[in-house]
RNA sequence: GUGCGUUUAGCUCAGCUGGAUAGAGCGUUUGGCUACGGACCAAAAGGCCGGGGGUUCGAAUCCUCUAACGCACGCCA
């Protein structure tokens, strides 16, 4: 469907050529000064040097070749040579009418649909999910759902961390505590017990007891290390035991994630990539790429560009064994070998930039990617609490992200309790899911690279910029609908289609009806840009011209039944543009609230 | 030290390829419930866009210098 910018600029276009002007100047944007019009274009200044006219005659020119334009209602030419536009209420009603009656309210499937590997998620097995791992399974899981609206293939992959050393840490603690245990007889050849020796209550328990003693103790973190070494050359106790962590631990993220409503494609980790580390090493060697430096084996990553020094690629340490980068370059082979993305998109910590910046070199120079094959990194920021410090809890620790979820539904309940108008059975559930817009809209609405504050205050608060803000407007909408059929059993709302919107005849209305119109451009920029935050900004832009409109309109008590079919069909568009704006976000809206 | 990032209203943040009087929200002040959800709406006050210099018809936006803060800089992940 031709966006309505373009419709606009079409007309445009033809207005300078027919002035003989280049069309390409015909460059429309939404008005700066909406007091004085709803759209400009700024070419006549643009072309004044070129064509050595004033601006202002040229937008004279211009404008008067569109005083009978179907789509526009005003075109005037002001002071230096601004053009300003009013778009006609009748073409705007068409406009809608026909976005209203598409599946993806007028947006375009993208012209070349890529294939892209999402990494997102990044959680370590056997450490609960903190607060740092929210931001990435949010963020992704935005630009997961918004890149497959446009029509991309997009395969999310949790990455998880499951190879390191917290596996010989929690081995080695096990043996401390459990020394009975059979995984820790050398000499068992027997099958391993289905049941796991502990539970992910332990596991959580466990984990952090042997972290915080292996800092201690340098004994225990060289057990650590042996244990870890041992797992990884294939000990087969120890791999039962690695086996059976992951699953437990697996099992609970499951349940973590799919309470924030994040979901993932592939469930792979670290460890599934190790058998390909030993060939791509010799390869590279034999290549020529990876050298050995100081002990350790690297492959050098600098370019002519470089304003600063970039450190080689180390593929391999001084003892041998093999780091975090390698991994991930192993994971790129796999990726390529199984999938063979168009993109491999990372939505990381922006602090591991450095690493992803010699990661894609290295995977480029040797070949491990084709050349047309893209590399992006999208690094988010920190989280910090309301000190502009990072998130903490009240004690000073690591904020675990069950607790702060469990915080800001409490909180939300609290406040619709208050409120009353849904029974107590209802107010839980509801809590959940206003929480969640609560915690996702928050995040979102800040530019992803950017640290942002958390501030539990602001963020479920029902005024202003913030998610129950966007999700009470939605349920405001439904209030009045259900309201509509009740009274009016025979011309239930679902009856009103787009095609019965009719010209605007007030101005908040209008205004209505040009945001609305503005959904797909919105939608389009947000993907591209892999900027949600875009998208926040245009559904609170929608909202508020909703509750503006809802404000000052009649809209049960309007006797004109044309026109109220009208009021009832604008108003099924706006939920419906919420509602898809929203679940691209990731969270959804309740019926009340 | 080097590189990267950030700096916009009291606070939290927008500002898309340079365009008219720099925008929201919160907070503050003031109006509006005999209307469909007042958890709302309307309005006011509040800013040398960190600072200096430059590019041009025109700069928060581009270039340059500078300050403050943050982050990252081969055997962690």
């Amino acid at each position: 469907m031709i966006k309505l910018l373009q419709r606009m600029e079409t007309e445009l276009a033809q207005a300078f050529e027919g002035a003989g002007y280049d069309a390409e100047l015909a460059r429309v944007t939404v008005s700066n000064r909406p007091d004085l019009c709803e759209y400009q274009c700024n070419g006549a200044m643009a072309g004044a040097k070129r064509y050595h006219k004033a601006p202002i005659q040229i937008a004279q020119d211009v404008a008067a070749r569109l005083a009978h334009s179907p789509v526009f209602d005003k075109a005037e030419a002001v002071k230096p040579g601004f053009i300003n536009l009013d778009v006609s209420g009748t073409f705007l009603a068409g406009f809608l009418a026909e976005m209203g009656t598409m599946e993806k309210l007028g947006v375009e499937t993208a012209a070349s649909p890529r294939k892209i590997i999402l990494d997102y998620g990044g959680p370590n097995v056997a450490k609960p999910l903190h607060v740092g791992h929210l931001r990435s399974a949010i963020i992704g899981e935005s630009i997961k759902r918004l890149c497959r609206y446009l029509g991309h293939t997009v395969i999310g992959d949790i990455h998880l961390g499951d190879w390191g050393l917290q596996m010989g840490l929690i081995i080695t603690e096990l043996h401390k505590r459990k020394p009975e245990l059979v995984y820790f007889d050398p000499a068992y050849e027997g099958e391993y017990p289905q049941e796991a020796p502990f539970t992910i209550g332990e596991l959580e328990e466990i984990y952090p007891c042997a972290s915080a003693r292996s800092k201690e103790d340098e004994e225990y973190r060289q057990e650590a290390l042996a244990a870890t070494h041992e797992m990884q050359q294939g000990r087969r106790g120890y791999i039962a035991l690695w086996k059976q962590i992951l699953q437990v631990s697996v099992e609970d993220l499951h349940k973590n994630y799919e309470k924030l409503d994040v979901s993932f494609d592939l469930w792979k980790g670290e460890s599934d990539v190790q058998s390909y580390i030993p060939d791509m090493v010799r390869s590279m060697r034999e290549q020529g790429f990876a050298y050995e430096d100081q002990g350790a084996l690297v492959v050098d990553v600098r370019e002519e560009e470089d304003t600063k020094e970039v450190p080689p690629c180390m593929l391999l340490k001084s003892d041998g064994a093999a780091l975090y980068t390698t991994t991930d370059l192993a994971t790129i082979l796999e990726r390529m070998k199984l999938y063979d993305p168009d993109e491999i998109l990372y939505v990381v910590d922006k602090r591991q930039e450095l690493h992803f910046i010699q990661v894609f070199r290295c995977a480029r120079r040797t070949g491990l990617v084709k050349p047309e094959t893209d590399l992006r990194f999208l690094g988010f920021g920190t989280m910090n609490g309301k000190d502009g410090k990072p998130f903490k809890t009240r004690e000073g620790g690591v904020m675990r992200l069950e607790n702060l979820i469990r915080d800001i539904e409490d909180e939300m309940y609290t406040k619709i309790v208050e409120n009353r108008s849904v029974k107590d059975t209802d107010a839980r559930g509801t809590a959940q899911v206003v929480g969640l817009a609560a915690i996702k809209y928050g995040d979102l609405s800040n530019q992803a690279t950017k640290d942002y504050i958390f501030d539990v205050d602001r963020f479920t608060s029902f005024e202003g910029n913030t998610g129950p803000y966007i999700l009470y407007t939605i349920v405001r909408i439904k209030s009045i609908l259900t309201r509509f059929s009740e009274e009016h059993p025979d011309a239930k709302p679902a009856a009103c289609s787009p095609a019965q919107i009719l010209p605007p005849v007030s101005e908040s209305e209008k205004a209505l009806m040009l945001s609305l119109a503005g959904f797909a451009p919105a939608v389009e920029n947000a993907c591209e840009e892999r900027a949600p935050h875009r998208l926040c900004a245009y559904i609170y832009e929608v909202s508020n011209a909703l509750n503006s409109f809802y404000h000052e309109t009649r809209i049960l008590a309007e006797e004109d039944s044309g026109r109220q079919a009208s009021y009832i069909a604008l108003l099924l568009l706006t939920r419906k543009v919420l509602e898809t704006g929203i679940d691209l976000l990731g969270f959804s809206a309740p019926d009340r609230m």
